[in-house]
DNA sequence: GGGATTATGTATTGATTGGTTCAAAACGTG
DNA sequence: CACGTTTTGAACCAATCAATACATAATCCC
């Protein structure tokens, strides 16, 4: 009955997501937008309300496609959990030095939002808080799994443990940002691994 | 021979500072800045060359209170080097509790400055990157010495150990400003010393 | 106290921000 | 082919941005 749509509403939006994660939300303008998107502001702000409303949409695009990854290698029971955690670290790696731009890591959309905008987002802090809620679940499972294996030795809290695998990979992204390189973040996973394994 | 300045300098600098710990750079406006320093646009441009540089003062200002007052700990040797990293911890985690805005942790100008704007502001990323370099030399030396004293038992290389404490920082600073409270921020810090005194 | 010097407050700069409007172009359907 | 619907691009909006200009007020030294 109508024009049908010129752009593909997912590649619009996994552009954005692209932009927010290197610039920032604040640093990101509207001009920007429509630059990485290929569309005219009139486009965007008709398929999406606002630049808030686009945000959020990249964020939940972004927490969808990263952590349902993450979760998928956390939940392969061909291993045991140590290993399950170590493939998890080395993901968070070969990310980290993957997406760059400008000779610097790009860090993690959900890192990097935590910072700049939860404590005045409410809405973005509830899907951050949601996130990692999901995390450390798994997360608290596989440990438990772990002692049941006998991969895990450590008798500290399942919680605990979990909370220090998460800002773990925290402390990583934030090391990358620094200009810490590849080498450096493996340092730190195995060190990490070393309080969960003797 | 001429009219004096009405203001504290350090104290509009400690004002600016606490105000883009707590916003971020890019929404701190130059009108923010004028209100949380009580002074004038005019007082602050002719102080400051520019936003950029009174940013640039600010956190040369805040890393040097931060790492100065927490070398200062690490540098005490009445304690054993895991005591001492132990009481850096503890520092890091009453600074997370203490600095707090709107229910929420400010977290740290020097990881929120890597996050926001590293990849951006050549200045910002050096100043950034001699602190931690400044950082990882004490901490290698705090283990040399944990070494020595019996405190530290792991036998990974000191760098290594250096990098995961200050990542293991960071971690907690992202976990803290994501909501997690005091004493899972106190768990986390246990089970990080679990990887050097195992 | 007079003159030189500086700090401060007000007003304003031009550029850019996020967001809206509107007419024309592009399609699908009858 | 023509109608009705939707996309699209360019022009436009008020607001705000960082930064400046300028006049006034306040101070010190002589």
């Amino acid at each position: 009955m109508a024009r049908p749509r010129m752009f593909d509403e997912e590649r619009a939006l996994d552009a954005a997501m692209h932009t927010f994660w290197e610039k920032g939300y604040e640093a990101t303008s509207t001009q920007d937008l429509c630059e990485a998107t290929g569309l005219g502001r009139s486009s965007i702000y008709n398929t999406f309300k606002s630049k808030h409303d686009l945000f959020h949409r990249a964020l939940a695009h972004y927490i969808d496609t990263m952590t349902t990854a993450q979760l998928a290698v956390l939940e392969d029971t061909r291993h045991s959990a140590a290993d399950r955690i170590r493939a998890l670290f080395a993901m968070v790696i070969d990310g980290e030095t993957e997406h760059r731009a400008g000779g610097r890591s790009l860090g993690c959309l959900t890192v990097n939002t935590t910072v700049e905008l939860a404590a005045r987002d409410g809405q973005a802090a509830g899907m951050l808080e949601r996130d990692t809620a999901r995390r450390l679940t798994v997360l608290r499972a596989v440990i438990e799994e772990g002692r049941r294996d006998g991969s895990i030795a450590s008798r500290r809290d399942a919680g605990a443990l979990a909370r220090f695998i998460n800002a773990a990979i925290g402390g990583m992204r934030i090391s990358s940002q620094g200009g810490a390189d590849r080498t450096a973040l493996e340092s730190i996973a195995e060190v990490t691994l070393d309080a969960l394994t003797h």
